[in-house]
DNA sequence: AGGAAAAGCGAGCGAATGCTCGCATTATAT
DNA sequence: ATATAATGCGAGCATTCGCTCGCTTTTCCT
């Protein structure tokens, strides 16, 4: 049995101060992770870069697993809150103009912080937070299999789970790797070319 | 500046004794990275499991990353004979059938050690050897192009880079999400029916 | 056989890291 | 104003880890 460090708050943060700090925190830890990578994210260092000591860190997170836990959360927060809004957007909408929106918010998604984005999926596994993330992907999976299914007519005979996946880790794919790949050199034009091609190759599949 | 550790070895390994001692380091590594994972692969932890001693390790190996790296290259090198072959093996072949042998055959590497690819996965960033596998990921992507060129007539007007990105990217995600969801739980008439429907999705995409 | 080169050994050094604990400071309630 | 709780502090303990170095054993070559 590996002994799994515990990664929930040890208690809450209730005065505006100390919910400054746990912000302060989380915050700390996010720009150490992109800008100097996991290795040098050391409690000592989070708490200086923080503004706070060591001891008021370990009031609030019993562990750096737990603090790189917020920070896999909070950009998880930012993603699903672009594909949830985008796929209500979607709901009453042809299979084209959904999928292409999906594309869209996919590749916007990666580029909320490509690096933070990185350096997260490195080092998920490592921190007892696959669950959650595995939740997210649920989450994705059960929304877009709902629209899928509500569309059936506009479809040819498949089943719904199969094409969900397919699709979801289709565009998953060209997201991550246009935007890890090709970085920052990503042109208007470039992006909308990569769009209107996986768009049509999920809605060729589809139908 | 971040110093990064090199990763060349030594000495080279000339006896035969010697040579056993490297390779029962490189096993002794790749079996702690996926039955402990990574922090528990230290250099003492790696040099007892091999049987050796740390001053042998040392001998040969100039770091813990040069280990982990070895393990990436010889994992690697098994992944891309199977490419290599499958592409050589199609190269004649219309585009139906050459796909269905690439997802098959992306599908099968998955499956060569998906517990060990994961872990690399997820350690390669900080080895150093990411441009190693970049340099494995343009040749797949060269191969791969070169296919779609001698096939032209075959398929709709399209630029050949484009088309290799997201055939490759499709092509890899399936595969990578089906072995590492999926774990080993993939009856064959599953992965069958997944190869059929990756098929259909590229082949239609193409032409 | 004998000497040189190659291979192997492992105690232990120095540096870094996660985390605790006793105490100081600030906020809230009465 | 006083008491109580909440928050913050940071030196330092305990542990781990990567790696070195002086030495022994094995192999190779003539």
């Amino acid at each position: 049995m590996t002994r799994t460090p515990p990664t929930k708050p040890r208690k809450n943060a209730l005065q505006a101060r100390s919910r400054a700090t746990v912000d302060a925190l989380v915050e700390a830890t996010a720009r150490i992770l992109v800008q100097e990578g996991f290795e040098k994210a050391s409690t000592n260092r989070i708490a200086e870069v923080a503004g706070v000591s060591v001891g008021s860190l370990y009031q609030y997170f019993p562990s750096k697993e737990a603090l790189v836990a917020a920070v896999i959360d909070r950009h998880n927060e930012e993603i699903m809150a672009l594909v949830r809004a985008a796929l209500t957007e979607v709901a009453d909408l042809p299979i084209e103009t959904a999928v292409r929106k999906l594309v869209t918010v996919a590749i916007e998604a990666h580029r909320i912080d490509p690096k933070l984005h990185r350096v997260l999926a490195e080092q998920i596994p490592r921190t007892g937070q696959l669950k959650d993330v595995e939740a997210f992907n649920r989450e994705v999976h059960t929304l877009v299999r709902a629209y899928l299914e509500s569309r059936r007519k506009e479809m040819r005979k498949i089943d719904p789970g199969l094409a969900t996946f397919i699709c979801v880790s289709t565009i998953e794919a060209v997201a991550h790797n246009t935007v890890l790949n090709h970085a920052e050199m990503l042109s208007e034009k470039t992006v909308r070319t990569l769009v209107d091609e996986t768009t049509r190759m999920v809605v060729g599949y589809l139908r």
